[in-house]
DNA sequence: GTAGCGGATGAATCTCCCT
DNA sequence: CAGGGAGATTCATCCGCTA
């Protein structure tokens, strides 16, 4: 079985590289060796790439590919976090930070340079038809969409991938920031016939379309890769339902799929898995180490169980200010207990007030009443239509009509 | 009430502009009028435009504006390069060096110097402690966020507006398309006193701090402005319960919020209906008719719906002596935690001494925990008619029983 | 065995005022 | 304007220990 898929891609390689001489990528060569003898040894380097990790840096490795030969890239780069001092969480213990030197730029203008340079040496790499992901964070994912735009890149879609279980913020001065960005782009505005398997994806989603928001949890637990000292090897370990679900949704079996930052090999193993092929860029010898053993002990799924796998359907938690938002409840309106013994004020922001006081429907119930703890829900009534109704009536209605949401 | 509130924002605006000789904003006429007459100007230039709409181009508009006037922006620019006639022609000169499409690039330029313009322009109406939001989809968001942040805005979050009802991707060839992205930016990276109203969104999303993902319908049904012939009046209309959210997330009653690309008047209907001024920028007739009725219809919530209340951290600071000079905690008493693990004896001048060692009740507390640092309120406790009870608790009561003091 | 509790932790651009 | 001190601030999840 592997070595069948082995023999497909290779077939498909040596399609697609007779393909190249009609690709008008610039040559760095110009009078170098015959078209058959660079497709000979295309073929010959990419099969010495394949499903290994390239040591060292990932512009040098990517220039060393041949021409059009991937089907896919998978790239998380470094954010450039830009960093400064401590954050220490509310019970003093402190958050292990992201300080490692390959996130580290002096400026925008040399993060720009790097990922110019990165990106065209992957696009050069991409066949006509390949995509490309990049995963990053508000701190770097706009530049990286910029360049990509200016580098001929055509983006289909921005993804978001929503956190179940994010890092809070710790100091209340910010939304808390619950998720990551990609961008999922083609090699040029006229590449028609990349790989996207709707049908399979669609059918995974309860026969609804996938959308451009994905939900999972961060990597953690098992899955998570721990040094001996029970450290994590990678500080940005990326959780292998993501990995799957791009591998899945924008590749076929067999496959090249190509990580120029490869980490701890996250894109390999799914990649294995789903049994695609891989190729990753790494230069930490550490990384490189734990994303050997990790890929060794994967085992490829069966053709038939390739399947898009569905995310974890989540008990929806409404919040009040979802039905303020939404009008079912209105913003300066009055909320009564059911002996109508306190009245309270609808805030816009979905708080209520008591007097000048405020806080949650469950805070402000639990005040009202003296109680350390109330369920705002069944407590608050409201009146609609000249009768009073329990707000969890509205909650209940408000589930019924807002499908989608986790 | 009305009044009330455009008497308060007028003392805001006054403090705020005799602060804006302090500012390093570099202003075009260097030998103007004197400070006090530019300032006495200034008031009036905003004054005259407050709760107006500023008819023409959104660039001469806020390049009339007064210097650090503005509190909020909300910006909806357009994306679609074709039907913007006011660009300028592509500058040779910024062009890179890439083997791309000519026009396409030259697009980009466009757009690109379109975005620093209106962006430098509205960073200068900006107080030095404004932020501003920016809405777009991956057509120009990239391109947006990069620009804001080579011009020195701070990025404070990516905010991810997911859509409950998105427009189906029919050929099936993406994503669903099912979300739009906000960057919501300071002025500059040490403006670190910016609105952000924390405990009342926390308080409105079930005791859960704020997260960057949003979840809303798009604007459809009664909210959706028809035109006589049934179409809509605007392409874009964004919904009132994002506005709201932005709105009520960061600014105040009686703040100013503009709005450089105002259409219909979403943000000028809500930021009136919220109790926040609102300045908007719009040069399409059409538009400028339908927001006029739309926002003359928009009835203020009452104040208590809106008002921000005081946050913890903006309370009124209290000293420990303050405490024991009013009898609340004796002198020579101890204070204990909860696991009474350690016991301190509280001083006449408001230290504590644990041993040998004299400090404040924070101090020793993180001293006593070995931690560098603690909150002594919520830490130590006291016993009060034979009960353990916290000082943070005695603190309240002081507050509330000497409300005068300052 | 298991339910419950305490501790640890995650790509984070995370305070504010007074001297 | 830099430094120092007061004091405000967290959610979901996993793991390990105890009862």
């Amino acid at each position: 079985m592997r070595i069948q898929r082995a023999g497909a891609a290779g077939s498909r390689v040596q399609k697609l590289v007779s393909r190249t001489g009609l690709q008008p990528v610039p040559r760095p060569g110009a009078f170098g060796p015959s078209a058959a003898s660079r497709d000979e040894a295309s073929q010959e380097k990419l099969a010495a790439a394949l499903d290994q990790i390239l040591v060292g840096d990932c512009i040098d490795s990517l220039r060393g590919l041949p021409e059009a030969s991937v089907d896919l890239v998978f790239a998380d780069p470094p954010y450039n976090l830009q960093l400064e001092g401590g954050l220490t969480r509310p019970d003093q213990s402190e958050v292990d930070a992201v300080d490692d030197d390959w996130d580290k730029f002096a400026s925008f203008a040399d993060y720009d340079r790097f990922t110019r340079d990165w990106l065209t040496a992957a696009r050069r790499a991409m066949k006509p038809d390949a995509t490309l992901f990049v995963i990053g964070s508000y701190h770097n994912i706009f530049r990286v969409g910029a360049i990509l735009q200016d580098l001929g890149f055509w983006i289909l879609n921005d993804i978001v991938w929503r956190k179940a279980n994010p890092m809070p913020n710790f100091r209340g001065r910010r939304f808390t920031n619950a998720h990551e960005t990609l961008i999922w782009a083609s090699r040029s505005a006229n590449a028609k016939g990349y790989t996207f398997n709707y049908d399979a994806l669609k059918a995974g989603n309860e026969d609804c379309q996938p959308r451009s928001d994905w939900f999972f949890p961060i990597c953690t637990g098992a899955e998570r890769l721990k040094d001996d000292n029970g450290r994590k090897t990678h500080p940005t370990q990326k959780p292998e339902a993501l990995l799957a679900r791009a591998i899945m949704a924008a590749s076929k079996p067999g496959d090249v799929v190509l990580d120029p930052f490869f980490g701890t090999g996250t894109t390999g193993a799914v990649a294995k898995r789903l049994g695609r092929h891989f190729i990753g860029c790494e230069r930490d010898p550490d990384y490189i180490r734990a994303a050997r053993a990790r890929i060794a002990a994967v085992e490829p799924l069966p053709g038939a169980a390739v399947h898009t796998p569905v995310a974890k359907r989540q008990e929806k938690r409404v919040a009040f200010a979802s039905l303020v938002e939404a009008g079912m409840i209105a913003a300066g309106s009055e909320l009564h207990d059911e002996k109508k013994r306190w009245r309270v004020v609808v805030r816009a922001d979905g708080a209520v007030a008591l007097g000048d006081i405020v806080g949650s429907i469950h805070k402000i119930g639990a005040l009202a009443q003296g109680l350390p703890a109330c369920n705002g829900w069944t407590f608050w009534r409201c009146v609609e239509g000249g009768k009073s109704i329990c707000i969890d009536d509205l909650r209940a209605r408000y589930r019924a009509t807002a499908p989608g949401e986790d």
